[in-house]
DNA sequence: GCCGTTTTCGGCCCGACTGTTTTCAGTCG
């Protein structure tokens, strides 16, 4: 995450103060909206901001007009926008530090700091929470002792988190929320259970857990009550009829919503978001006179807002359908163009996990001599965990031995032993590719001799080290490794991992063309905390006609299972069956692997 | 301040929950 001033989250972050400022000036409250729909959407975007604006692309951007296109222009020509700094020089600066803090907005903060006297303090935490403490909020006109509370607990969580500041990856939170939906239908109450939000729509990365419950609305209290006593919980923040939200170990928010069965589509439709695709889509009903919510869909009658007909959606095939849509899958819901093609019946039909038929990034436990870890478990293991897959092939792709400490010999003499060793394993009932996972090294050339390729079916190249270097060395790198013999795939191509290591950077439209022109697939690494190729450059990539396989990196069998978040990206990428090599037959397969 | 397949003017998404209220404001999603 880079907090740097042009960051898209620090130039949303300043958007979002310009719309405190207006909001404690009685500003126009539609200009306020605008502020915080523009801030939104750059916090949203795939792209940096600030490359956007060098391109001269940022006219082209919805909810940036000629006002604030015009302020940015000027942030990033100058670094200040003196419009902005002249809005909110006129509200004490404490108030934009003290809204950092959920559940703390503009109003709150501004009243606080000016019953306590804050306006020039240099530690607005801290003072704000001493008065807390002290019991001074609680004498406030408008406050109490529960919102005294409340901001200190705010407060605290703020800085707790923000000392940390990660959001879970994927997998982390969808194991959390299986528990917590397995637990909660116990109850007989619970007819159904969703995960609803980026988890039910598969973003890399999660921050809160929400959960929508199927049940009569008589036993929602039922519900609610066991919701709020699962063990794991540490604190019930609310909980009221219909929805109620906790903390749970380890300090993750968990929201839970019920909805009775005949309008469950439309919150679930309403819940998935993302609030992109909602805004959208709201847009594009009202045009056809319809107004949506959580609760159905209503008709707007002529000019006035006075409406009726409820219409109600208990699934959200219906929901879309009843608008003149294609059904639109939940990882691509995020507000690009799948409203428009869903419109013209145009959606692609996403790749499906049924439709895998091998995994050919996995680490047995042959020993390679290798440069990094040796996998756990035999080949025979792994491939009755292939079998137990229904695949029709796996490949075996340790990493190359250690270059440094043996001869080109011994090297190929290590890599004659395990072809032999494998080609023993034909007709086991699952068919076996021998291939090798091959460190570009800083010059681009690969760790493995060239006497030793022969031995191979295929090599997949990856980085692990010098991830320092600037995009046109690491492209060149890169280029030259694609190159060589026997390479059919680039491995975790960004080198990522979530919440410890941005990727390095490549000049992608480059790498995309070479890999189409050479016949080589690049790696959707399903590998948890990688999670790469990420979503958007998969579908960046599918404008050049590139060829993705989804691999598990796997070096235990029970990682092989980690192909479903592999699936979740490239459905997120927009890739269809088609799109992905290892949904191939294993004829056509290996065709493509073995004949370069 | 943004936006346009009824519009370049006149609209702009909608509802739940909480706390401090005696009918509502603030925040969130």
């Amino acid at each position: 995450m880079s907090d740097n001033l042009y960051s898209n989250r620090s130039v949303a972050r300043l958007l979002r103060n310009v719309a405190g400022a207006y909001m404690l000036q009685n500003e126009n409250q539609f200009k306020i909206i605008a502020y915080q729909k523009a801030a939104d959407t750059i916090e949203h975007l795939n792209r940096e901001i600030r490359d956007i604006w060098q391109d001269g692309q940022l006219g082209e951007i919805p909810t940036l007009g000629k006002s604030i296109t015009g302020y940015l222009d000027e942030l990033f020509r100058t670094g200040h926008v003196r419009h902005f700094d002249e809005v909110m020089g006129k509200i004490p600066a404490p108030v934009f530090e003290l809204t950092k803090v959920p559940t703390i907005g503009p109003k709150t903060a501004f009243k606080l700091i000016n019953a306590l006297h804050l306006k020039t303090s240099t530690n607005i935490l801290n003072d704000v929470e001493q008065a807390a403490e002290k019991g001074r909020i609680a004498t406030i006109e408008t406050f109490g002792e529960k919102s005294q509370a409340e901001i200190l607990d705010a407060i605290n969580r703020y800085q707790k988190q923000s000392s940390q500041v990660e959001r879970m990856i994927l997998p982390v939170a969808f194991g959390l929320a299986a528990d917590y939906i397995a637990y909660l239908k116990q109850l007989p109450e619970v007819r159904r259970a969703d995960m609803l939000g980026s988890l039910r729509r598969m973003l890399a990365t999660i921050g809160d857990i929400d959960i929508l419950v199927q049940a009569d609305n008589k036993d929602s209290k039922t519900i609610i009550d066991h919701f709020v006593k699962y063990p794991k919980v540490t604190k019930v923040d609310n909980a009221g009829g219909k929805k109620a939200s906790v903390i749970v170990r380890p300090g993750v928010r968990v929201d839970l919503r019920i909805q009775n069965k005949e309008d469950y589509g439309s919150m679930l439709q309403y819940f998935t978001g993302s609030k992109t695709h909602n805004i959208e889509l709201r847009t594009y009903a009202l045009k056809k006179g319809y107004s949506l919510s959580e609760y159905g869909i209503k008709k707007v009658q002529s000019s006035n807002d006075k409406v009726q007909n409820n219409f109600q959606f208990s699934n959200e095939k219906d929901f879309y359908n009843f608008l003149g849509l294609q059904y639109i899958p939940p990882e691509i819901r995020e507000g690009t163009n799948e409203i428009e093609l869903a419109r013209q019946n145009k959606l692609p039909q996403l790749v499906e996990q049924s439709e895998i038929k091998g995994d050919l990034h996995t680490h047995s436990s042959f020993d390679l001599k290798s440069s990094h870890d040796l996998g756990a478990n035999s080949f025979s293991e792994m491939m009755g965990k292939a079998k137990s897959l229904d695949y029709e092939y796996i490949g075996f792709s340790e990493h190359n031995p250690k270059v440094s400490d043996l001869t080109k010999e011994e090297i190929a003499e290590i890599l004659r032993r395990k072809q032999a060793a494998t080609e023993k394993l034909e007709n086991k009932g699952i068919h076996v590719f021998n291939g090798l996972e091959v460190d570009i090294q800083p010059n681009g050339e690969l760790a493995v001799p060239e006497a030793a390729v022969d031995y191979l079916d295929y090599i997949i190249v990856s980085i692990h080290s010098a991830f320092n270097m600037s995009r046109k060395e690491q492209t060149a790198r890169v280029m030259r490794a694609l190159s060589r013999p026997k390479v059919k795939i680039l491995g975790h191509p960004t080198g990522r991992l979530l919440n410890k290591r941005e990727g390095y950077e490549l000049d992608w439209p480059v790498i995309f063309k070479e890999c189409v022109s050479r016949n080589i697939a690049i790696e959707i690494n399903a590998w948890p905390s990688r999670l790469d190729l990420p979503d958007t450059l998969v579908r960046a990539g599918l404008e050049y006609g590139v060829k993705y396989i989804i691999d598990t990196d796997s070096h235990e069998i029970s990682e092989m299972d980690n192909m479903f978040y592999g699936i979740a990206v490239a459905r997120r990428g927009w890739c269809r069956k088609s799109d992905i090599m290892n949904t191939l037959a294993y004829e056509n397969f290996r065709k493509w692997v073995i004949n370069k």
